[in-house]
DNA sequence: CTCTTGACGAAAC
DNA sequence: TGTTTCGCCAAGA
C-alpha cells in the first residue's frame, strides 16, 4: 500500500516549487525536507537533468554557503535569473543566506 | 544483485 | 587560511 507513489525526484520537485521568488534554499535543506538529510548530493543530480523550458525555479537553489555550484554559463544563467527577482548576489556567485535563505 | 555517477557537505590536510 | 579527500545515497545500467 505505502508504494513509493512519489519518488525523492518528485518530492524533491514539489518542495521547490514551493520555493518563493526573491528567496532561495540550499540543496541541502531541499534534501532534509524531502526526508533524506545527506542526500544533497541526489538534489544536485536531478536538477542537473532538469528539461530546459522547466517551470521548477531550480535558479533559487544553492550550496551550503549561498554559492552558484554550477560552472561557465550555468553560472551565468543562474546569477542572471537570482537578480531577476531582486537577489543581490557578487561576482563570485554567492548571495547572503541570513538575508534570503527561505523556510516553510 | 553489483557498479557507476555526481548543480553536496563536512572533515582532513 | 585554501585545497583535497572522503562519506553520503537516489537512480539508472
Amino acid at each position: 500500500m505505502d508504494e513509493p507513489t512519489d519518488s525523492f525526484r518528485q518530492r524533491v520537485f514539489q518542495i521547490i516549487a514551493a520555493i518563493p521568488a526573491g528567496s532561495i534554499t540550499t540543496y541541502g535543506e531541499v534534501a532534509l525536507l524531502a526526508g533524506s538529510p545527506r542526500a544533497a548530493r541526489q538534489v544536485g543530480g536531478i536538477l542537473s537533468r532538469l528539461p530546459e523550458g522547466t517551470a521548477l525555479p531550480w535558479h533559487r537553489v544553492l550550496n551550503r554557503h549561498g554559492g552558484i555550484s554550477l560552472p561557465g554559463e550555468g553560472f551565468r544563467r543562474q546569477k542572471a535569473a537570482l537578480e531577476a527577482e531582486g537577489i543581490e548576489i557578487n561576482d563570485q556567485g554567492t548571495v547572503s543566506l541570513e538575508r534570503y535563505r527561505w523556510q516553510w
